[in-house]
DNA sequence: TATATATATGTCAAATTCGGCATATTTATG
DNA sequence: CATAAATATGCCGAATTTGACATATATATA
């Protein structure tokens, strides 16, 4: 993993190793994180796509705007629950988010 | 949605509706559920596969032996975060995953 | 059958995530 | 530029999820 990759994680606040020795994320750490932002990012695609606003969302959802801001940032406090729910309430089924984890789905 | 189907939800625990008008999924409702259910028959699967125990499993990945076994069955207090997780730490990949929730992987 | 191993179920305090709210910052629009 | 709309950031108490532990039940193995 670049160090590059490495900051912008750390600035979104994920927890990349220790202060001391921050190296290595395990393969599985990696692909957690990947995940995790794969989905964040489609919802902000999704949303922009129906020109919702963050705010319509989080109210379609039970949710605030604040939550959704965080979400689309990958903020790692965000669990991946509620980015499912935010997905599926944009009309993205569950076919569409499989593709998007296969790769074979760039702009839905 | 049928009532067989409602009456398995409800037993694992999942709110679908109140005790008055119990009736009626939205679509995302239903989804998010069958997603959440895939995912955690996956893991029963992959985990059998390897011939680990749920022991074994919630050591792997910093849990616990009484986790792995409601995330198994399905238990609605577990988090997608921690069902991910567990699969990842069993081999499978972002991309088996995705083909998971295709709906192209009925044995992987 | 016993005995051991694996899984299921329930409870607890601690940690995390929650919605809501205030407000700072950015972006759009006049 | 000003003004508004959208988004980002930080904090709060409430709700949820956490690992842990105990223990009940089920399953395998002798």
């Amino acid at each position: 993993m670049d160090k590059k990759k490495q900051k912008v994680l750390e600035e979104k606040g994920f927890q990349v190793g220790s202060a001391a020795e921050f190296l290595e994320l395990t393969p599985e750490e990696e692909a957690y994180i990947d995940i995790r932002l794969d989905i964040s990012n489609m919802v902000k695609k999704q949303r922009a796509k129906r020109g919702w606003t963050q705010e319509q969302l989080a109210r379609a959802i039970g949710s605030s705007q604040s939550r959704i801001a965080k979400l689309e940032g990958g903020d790692p406090g965000i669990s991946m629950d509620l980015m499912i729910k935010a997905l599926l309430r944009l009309g993205t089924s569950k076919k569409q988010i499989g593709k998007l984890l296969e790769g074979e789905l760039e702009a839905v």
